[in-house]
RNA sequence: GUUUCAGUAGCUCAGUUGGAUAGAGCAUUCGCCUUCUAAGCGAACGGUCGGGGGUUCGAAUCCCUCCUGAAACACCA
């Protein structure tokens, strides 16, 4: 229930001559000290009109503004600030959360339509990094906020399995690979090969050669390269789902850029149709001048395509398949420039789509203040990242829970949980330097925190043995702390609303911290199980709290164990 | 060099549309477990919101300028 609804409509009453209803409902705010009340009306951009002082103003105000949901009201200088009905309020936002459960906080406005995510994208033979695991968890939990939002979002793995470096890998096989050794460690063998590869191309120039060569049978479908390529590209697959099978991640689509080999030359024949490409040294080019972009290399010098020519024909692809309105691409901030030239020839071919067309960049991780660069082995690996996390974690258990049962399942979720959070609860645009001591962190501001936080409440529930309650109950709830816990639960709708909007999961992370830690001061301060006239309705906020949480953390890719 | 993004407490970061006395977490120091899980709660300490100008009743937030950092900038993806 949105409570500055009633609120600003009881201010329309009296205002209605001079503000419309959705001015003064966006002039409302929450004001950030408790004293000052539950919402509050500056009253300064009526001051001219009325010719008359802010503080005046707010007095008139006070005297006409009345509702059954506002308990009281006072005046601080310009402010007229509003002290709700608590009972009221906490009645119906229990009553709403106990109704509809895992669909609060849900909207409407995706109604059945298409939204196709581009997201992880790891590249064949290449271990997964940091960087990949942004663009997975990014990209997983805008999903999961869209189709909170009523979309049908499509989860798409564009694995980057074609290119150049595949005829390099074909080459350093041949010469110091072996079967067995790929089987069984598919990724750190293909990687060996491929640094191998680069290590040794510094004193043999021939060598870049050889692989230009074996790329281009690859290219003519000789058979030897192309089973070397399917069986590199299958061994890495398997791999990667190992990861997205911890992260709890599936895909609907792995069309990779291989997927699109064909399908480039029906773009390139329409640009020529609507002559829009040029020659320049020799390339085929669009010129995006207007656009104020260096133009978009469309064909090399030498004939072969790029990059954005496949993206094109993805971007083509995507629409006519799934007539999308809108299409993500998770993708680094250090593409930006690639995706508006992407935008910018859809423009320029007449395709309004463009617009719907979203780059949702993110922020570089370094290391040690250096960038990660696979081709120099300076990499770090994310298995071994989420490992160490949950071996921390299952030392957590064992010197804190020792007793509980299924303790490897839950170090996984609170281990892989950590890492997740961590990746999410900061601006996504942040880049920041990874050191594992910081995202192994389980306490403050982190996923197991809020994990925690839950199993507490679990724990409480577990002891009244009670897990259902009556949506329609007339619960109340007077203290302090259960109004702090109430607000909190009331806003998480808004929050899902925010995270959409700016396509940005860590507004729900904030909300989760947010929550956790009113509980918290909740649980420090009031007994749960005592006797007491409120009980009942204490046992239904903590029940309230614990499905709010759970969403919160599903919305963002991570796990609720009920015990920890 | 050009473009884009960023600069807030010792560190990592919040700050919604411009609103009241700029907030958290970590770290440090100190309190709280015979009572629902101490992965918790509370307190103390910590600020020229990069500098300067401007707009406004009001600026961390908008505009200009300078400084610092990162990234991108034609045949990789």
């Amino acid at each position: 229930m949105d409570y500055k609804k009633p609120v600003a409509q009881a201010l329309h009453e009296t205002l209605k001559e001079d503000l419309s209803y959705d001015e003064i409902y966006s002039l409302l705010e929450k004001p950030k000290m408790a004293a000052h009340g539950d919402l509050a009306f500056p009253t300064f951009s009526l001051a001219k009109l009325y010719r008359k002082s802010p503080a005046q103003i707010a007095g008139d105000l006070k005297e006409s503004v009345t509702a059954p949901i506002i308990k009281d009201s006072e005046t601080v200088g310009p402010y007229l600030n509003f002290f709700l009905d608590k009972t009221l309020i906490s009645r119906e936002v229990l009553n709403e959360v106990l109704d509809q459960k895992d669909k609060y906080g849900s909207h409407t406005i995706g109604e059945n339509k298409n939204v196709p995510v581009d997201m992880s994208s790891p590249n064949i033979a290449k271990p997964m990094s940091l960087g990949h695991l942004r663009s997975t968890v990014i990209g997983n939990s805008l999903s999961e906020i869209f189709t909170k939002m009523g979309y049908n979002t499509i989860k798409i793995n564009h694995i980057g399995d074609w290119g150049t470096q595949f005829g390099k890998l074909i080459v350093a096989y041949k010469r110091w690979g072996h079967e067995e050794e790929v089987r069984a460690n598919p990724i750190s063998e293909l990687l060996r090969l491929y640094v191998k590869f680069h290590a040794e191309a510094e004193t043999d120039i021939e060598l870049e050669n050889e692989g230009r060569l074996w790329f281009r049978k690859l290219e003519e479908g000789n058979e030897e390269a192309w089973e070397l390529w399917t069986w590199f590209r299958e061994e890495s697959l398997k791999e990667f789902k190992k990861i997205y099978t911890r992260l709890n991640i599936s895909f609907d689509s792995y069309s990779g850029e291989a997927f699109y080999n064909d399908k480039m030359d029906k773009v390139i024949d329409l640009l020529e149709e609507k002559n829009l490409l040029s020659v320049n040294r020799g390339a085929h080019i669009v010129d995006l001048d207007k656009y104020n972009l260096n133009p978009a290399l469309i064909k090399k010098s030498d004939g072969a395509t790029l990059y954005i020519t496949r993206d094109l024909a993805a971007a083509f692809y995507r629409k006519e398949n799934y007539n999308f309105a809108h299409s993500l691409y998770v993708v680094g901030q250090e593409q930006s420039n690639h995706f508006n030239q992407l935008k910018a020839v859809l423009k320029e071919m007449g395709y309004d789509w463009a617009d719907d067309i979203h780059h949702i960049p993110f922020g570089l991780i370094t290391q040690g203040g250096r960038k990660l660069s696979t081709r120099k082995g300076q990499v770090v690996l994310l298995e071994e990242v989420l490992n160490e996390a949950v071996e921390q974690a299952k030392k957590q258990i064992n010197e804190k829970n020792p007793e509980i049962e299924n303790k490897d399942e839950i170090a996984e979720q609170v281990g892989v949980g950590a890492v997740v959070f961590h990746d999410l609860k900061n601006d996504r645009l942040n880049s920041f330097d990874f050191t594992i001591e910081e995202v192994v962190q389980f306490e403050g501001e982190t996923g197991p925190y809020v994990q925690y936080t839950r199993a507490r409440g679990m724990s409480i529930l577990r002891k009244a043995g009670q897990m259902t309650f009556d949506p329609a109950d007339t619960y109340s709830l007077t203290d302090e702390y259960s109004w702090d816990v109430i607000k909190l639960i009331q806003e998480m709708p808004e929050a899902v609303m925010r995270a959409y909007n700016k396509f940005e999961p860590s507004v729900i992370a904030k909300h989760a911290i947010s929550l956790a830690q009113a509980f918290n001061r909740f649980y420090a301060n009031v007994r749960v199980l005592d006797e007491h006239e409120e009980k009942n309705s204490r046992l239904a906020l903590v029940y309230a709290v614990t499905e709010v949480i759970k969403e919160d953390l599903r919305l963002l890719g991570v796990q609720s164990p009920n015990q920890m």
